[in-house]
DNA sequence: CATAAAAAGGATAATAAGGTCTTTTAATCT
DNA sequence: AGATTAAAAGACCTTATTATCCTTTTTATG
């Protein structure tokens, strides 16, 4: 469904994120060990989101990751996009080189649907959200 | 969603099966410039499927491939599995090595609707079904 | 101001996915 | 039987993704 990237750097995101509201700067070493990635793979993933203001970056000592208060709001549809662009939402399910009703592939009708769905849950997903459902029950981001 | 093998093997099953209903057998270049696939890679993918016994394959002079009538039943979810394998279908959508309820990831309950809904999709579409509604409309398998 | 901590950036390596080519096998038709 | 046609199989190549390493830059602090 998402590339690696993306499902690492969702899983950042949403880990900073939690820290950013227990007033914590995570550092890639943190981050990578508390979502199991790769730590210099997590850390490329990571310049990517920072240069797309997703997440704040500090260098120097007692630097790190944050998310700004501001920033809660994002919804993963937005760090979907930055990270594996967004045929996501729009391309053919049968690889077609455009997805248009005027003339369908065989499953047009059907995975559109699907397709809207997902689009529909990241966009109204907010980074807020997750993180309070997070404190309602076990929710984990390494296995 | 799909990898390409699975695009082009998709697109190839259900072409083949179009042609097999009208009792036509075609043959790998046929496939190849009517789905607008790589040709040599079609025909790998064709011979995962012939494997798999999802079409039917004959060689030699007037050789080529088929569907055959009791086949026209399968699902799309068995050609998908063939080619994918079942990670679609189970794996968690943030990258988890298991997706399980007990345990879940913050996405668990908002993905898991998603990916049930694309199984149950693939699962209650048959090839037959498929080539039923391509009478009903100008559906295309190449652009 | 020196030092240490941390991110940024560039280069490279490993693996997987996507794709091609050549040889072998089998069927059909003179 | 021999020629021809077509798929099967396997070796090979190319590109993209995933991952690591190492150097540079920034910055807080003693
Ligand atoms: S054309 Fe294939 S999904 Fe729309
Ligand atoms: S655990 Fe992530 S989708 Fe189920």
């Amino acid at each position: 469904m998402f590339s690696k990237s993306c499902e690492y750097g969702l899983r950042a995101v949403i880990f900073i994120a939690q820290q950013s509201i227990e007033k914590n700067k995570v550092n890639i070493s943190t981050i990578s060990e508390e979502i199991n990635s790769p730590q210099a793979f997590t850390a490329k993933i990571l310049q990517q989101l920072t240069r797309n203001n997703i997440v704040k970056s500090v260098k120097g000592p007692h630097g790190g990751f944050t998310v700004e208060e501001h920033k809660m709001d994002i919804r993963l549809s937005e760090v979907v996009s930055v990270l594996d662009g967004d045929s996501i939402y729009k391309g053919c399910g049968l690889g077609l080189k455009q997805c248009d009703a005027n003339s369908p592939c065989p499953l047009h009708y059907k995975f559109i649907e699907i397709r809207d769905n997902l689009k529909n849950m990241l966009e109204n997903t907010s980074l807020k959200s997750v993180i309070n459902d997070m404190y309602l029950e076990e929710i984990i981001l390494k296995r």
